[in-house]
DNA sequence: CCAATATAGTTGTAATTGCAACTAAATGCA
DNA sequence: TGCATTTAGTTGCAATTACAACTATATTGG
């Protein structure tokens, strides 16, 4: 019996390695539609994503946006300065709590959202295509279930 | 029967759309190991994704490298500076073509690399420990067609 | 052979990011 | 009350990124 009984050889294979393969996955996906968002409107992933949760959820504030979408408090409060300078997101102070703003898309960001959304759609049933119904609920549901449990992953190696 | 019957609400629900699920997924997947990476070896994704490419194959080019891991020549370019300061990388001009410069991993590159290779499997494995033996199958050929696929597809909406 | 083109890699620079520090308002509690 | 702590949001700044321009070498076709 081999003195080295490890589970895995010495070599890591990159392409077949789990945490890599769903970056590459999602950067070739992320990519595709982020060129359409710029190219169309004129919106960066994170502008979009700003939006997309204002269509959902009118009058969100931005620390709600930000810890919804999983980007810097920082970073979203950048984006919103150029929605606002483009007349696509409305802002006000909460006169409930004065440090909170209440978001809104203005006429026109709901109109680009209206565009918008379509196109996501879209795209979403295109790569889908590629799977049978069952295997899309089934890819859903592993994404679901991964989520959930990377997040109770505490790394001490 | 409806005038109005579109396949989707004009509402779009950005946690259920695939895109932006598998590309929170990736990021948090990602920043876990990232953190361990850059904790207990000073290591960048984008530097051990090069490690790991010429653990792989020894005496890559940056540009196979680049190409390999998709990611940008010139950042390749900036994080192999660090990694050769470092010496954990060599490289030398490849005498057939002058334009070229081999790389390999150095003595301490590789004694780095051996000790990352069995973290990222064992923390793969803690990942998927949350399926089973098939599932983990199943999602490994589901995310590869899905990245073929995605591929193929030209966005003109 | 040589001019045009292609390829490997680096560098300049502007834009974007990530983190921490900061302001202002609200809340908790002695 | 009033002081310490928390929360919402912005800003400063260093690091990183994306893209294009650039150098040097190699290849191709007349």
């Amino acid at each position: 019996m081999s003195e080295n009984s490890q589970e895995h050889p010495a070599v890591l294979t990159l392409e077949r390695f789990l945490p890599y393969r769903l970056s590459i996955l999602s950067n070739r996906i992320s990519e595709i539609i982020a060129n359409t968002y710029r190219d169309k409107f004129a919106l960066s992933i994170t502008q979009w994503r700003i939006m997309a949760v204002l269509g959902e959820y009118p009058g969100a504030s931005a620390d709600e946006v930000s810890i919804k979408i999983q980007i810097e408090k920082s970073i979203v409060s950048r984006a919103l300065q150029k929605l606002l300078e483009r007349h696509l997101v409305n802002r006000e102070v909460d006169e409930a709590d004065r440090r909170r703003q209440n978001l809104t898309l203005t006429k026109t960001g709901l109109e680009i959202y209206q565009q918008v959304v379509p196109v996501s759609y879209n795209y979403e049933n295109l790569l889908q295509e590629c799977f049978s119904e069952k295997e899309r609920a089934l890819f859903d549901s592993l994404i679901d279930r991964l989520y959930d449990h990377a997040d109770t992953i505490e790394l001490e190696n």
